[in-house]
DNA sequence: TACGAAATTTTGGTATTCCAAATTTTAAAT
DNA sequence: ATTTAAAATTTGGAATACCAAAATTTCGTA
């Protein structure tokens, strides 16, 4: 009997999705490390002793170092030794305000663009942040957070744009998270949230704008503060 | 004789630019090879053909593939065979919405951080401009063009804003290069030039921001011209 | 002739191996 | 004890070999 039917559609539906490469879950992998800050900052980096705790060869290590350099959690120096990125607060400085634009341009198109259901979807992850920083612990209150500006930026309908933010939120993901693991101005927080729904659900993409680079202006200081006391 | 003095100064300095690898340069003649057309897009990309054209083993060729879908001039298929990149009218619309949100960050950044000398390179560009339009070839006035955004992005003072426009700039030149054979508004292009460099010259960021995020609308529109008639 | 299945070829992913550059260690000289 | 040169080790870059998945061709059957 040939095969037909749903058989076929859910082979072709799984086939769409590229198969996982052990490169790419090398990536994912390191990626939760260096966030976690199980690799320190600054940390050089052995191909070899990786790749041996992967239990794969080094060509596929290689590969996911070179994803996280273009994510800016790997660097290299100048004799192509690859270590732990440990960027200066000059440099997070620069990525936050690159992440503002990106989330400022979301914000407009997303108003523009958005489903209803989508900026839905948005007001609803913001009432579970709430939730969450109750209920659950503070890494599922932060990964929320993560996901309301995932939510907003791929409500834009712009996929370069989602794709090139996320890149800036995994080089951010750690200072962001040992920033909020700090607690400061939570009320200031949930008081900018409300201000990027309402713009969103009016659809006012000036008010967006406005909100969302105000947010990520708090973030900076916050952070900033942050960094110095941890020095 | 112990070496010392102006020959260990100058094997430092040249030790500081990272030794270029076979992937990079290929990656460079690549991107060349794409972008001038030599490679049509859509184009099935086979490793081992290219490896041996570039004289070079398939390794340090996948990497070099890798580098270019960081720009998006190769994109990767469900069963991972690479091909040169075939833009929609669609992408390339998300891609300068992008592009333009960055150089009107560009913009506003110069206006704050850019030293004298550096405006002044910026204006001394733009004149270059219409000079290489007469003398030289459309190429190089392009070429020009390219630089003129380049110096502005780069005044900045933002290196994660100049990496990431320069990927935009990557994937872009291609359309961006044909739109600007159709030799369509060459006066709109002047005009709108001397916008910017006015705006940066007198530190007006807002200004600025406008006339740089007025000039990718007008970008957008001739692009979208020619991809019409080209089909 | 048209269709489909099986055999063949092609292709990218991965492991292994070798090599040159860079780093570290060792040892000798002052 | 300090410095410097040489030897040994470590490290990443690149070539090669092999494999499984995918695409193509071949060939038999209706």
């Amino acid at each position: 009997m040939t095969e037909t039917g749903w058989a076929t559609e859910l082979r072709d539906f799984v086939a769409l999705q590229p198969r996982k490469s052990l490169a790419a879950d090398a990536a994912d992998n390191l990626r939760e490390f260096i966030l976690l800050g199980k690799l320190a900052p600054g940390m050089p980096v052995r191909e070899r002793d990786l790749a041996e705790a992967f239990g794969i060869s080094r060509t596929p290590l290689k590969e996911a170092l070179r994803i996280l350099e273009g994510e800016g959690l790997i660097s290299y120096g100048p004799t192509r030794r690859p270590r732990v990125a440990d960027p200066s607060l000059a440099e997070i400085h620069d990525w936050l305000r690159v992440q503002g634009a990106l989330e400022a341009l979301a914000g407009e198109l997303t108003c523009q663009n958005a489903t209803e259901a989508q900026l839905l979807r948005i007001e609803e992850i913001n009432l579970a942040i709430k939730e969450a920083r109750d209920t659950e612990g503070q890494l599922e209150a932060f990964r929320m957070d993560m996901r309301f500006h995932e939510a907003i930026v791929a409500a834009s309908g712009n996929r370069a744009l989602a794709e090139t933010h996320a890149t800036y939120n995994a080089r951010l993901w750690r200072v962001r998270f040992l920033s909020s693991q700090r607690g400061i101005s939570r009320e200031t927080t949930r008081r900018e949230h409300a201000q990027i729904v309402e713009a969103l659900l009016s659809r006012d993409a000036a008010a967006a704008r406005k909100a969302l680079t105000n947010h990520l202006r708090t973030a900076e200081s916050n952070i900033a503060a942050t960094m110095q006391e941890a020095k």
